[in-house]
DNA sequence: CTGCATGCAAAATGTTTGCACTCTA
DNA sequence: TAGAGTGCAAACATTTTGCATGCAG
């Protein structure tokens, strides 16, 4: 009963160390090549579903269930983070891996913007710190309406 | 699609504006009781599930609909935190310091620490400003492991 | 008595799994 | 042609909802 384990919980996180693209034995298909494209395009954070959706939407035949095992496999192999959001879908985001950042996004069209700020990754630190806390990694995210949402 | 909320996502975050206990037209009962109880008991996190196991192993005869009601209820006077934990169950805990304030969780035993620090809101608020970005709040949590489970 | 509270049964969601089929390499 | 990849259908776990019944005030 407290065995869940939908998503194995090693996949979230921010942390990635990641193989290369291409590994042995890895065939490149339509499929894969849609749910890259699409994940590189969004920018921002995006569910299972929503991608779904959108490759649908946009004329590309593709299964549920290639979208969650391509998303799976993607964050087995740390190209994408992997957070949960409050309403409960998990939610991939390419990982750049350039450096560590969180969102602002508009809770209307989705719209993100990238925030970096080295104080609260600083801040995120020494309070995990002060509590002997290690192997430490943490998640943020700031929502609201944008612009032009607004109004 | 976006739209799906099996948990009105309002709940989450940590915004209380608390209605003190014992409401008009609350009545009490040996169910509330029990839950109340074993939250108290409990000190940290406990899943709706968890709550319920205990209540029933305890002899405690209660429904699983009462327990979920239950914390929706208390989740809403602003008595509960509710945190989503990576493996998709919400967590509810009883809430001790009235402001809003985050955590520092421990990513093995599940111990919590809350954590408030101005600094953050301040900054978060700024940030959204800065984009125009109106009706904002956020979520922050420090994950890691805790000094008893590092060993 | 009144209507808040309870809890069974059933629906809804997001995600995973079993497995036969398809296509890349 | 072997096996990685695909995707339908069905299983799962958590949470919500409909509704008839119960009980505190």
């Amino acid at each position: 009963m407290a065995r869940s384990s939908r998503l194995p919980a090693r996949l979230l996180g921010t942390r990635a160390v990641a193989p290369l693209p291409g590994r042995p034995g890895s065939r490149s298909t339509r499929q894969k090549r849609a749910v890259a494209a699409v994940l590189d395009s969004a920018g921002g954070f995006l569910s299972a579903q929503e991608l779904f959706t959108r490759l649908r939407s946009q004329g590309e035949d593709i299964g549920l269930t290639t979208v969650y095992n391509r998303l799976r496999s993607l964050a087995e192999a740390g190209e994408v983070d992997a957070v949960r959001s409050d309403d409960g879908e998990v939610r991939y985001r390419r990982c750049d891996s350039s450096g560590h950042h969180h969102h602002l996004v508009c809770r209307r069209c989705g719209r993100t913007v990238e925030v970096e700020e080295a104080s609260v990754e600083r801040w995120a630190d020494q309070v995990a710190a002060a509590h002997h806390f290690v192997e430490v990694s943490h998640t943020l995210e700031i929502v609201g309406v944008c612009p032009s949402c607004a109004c």
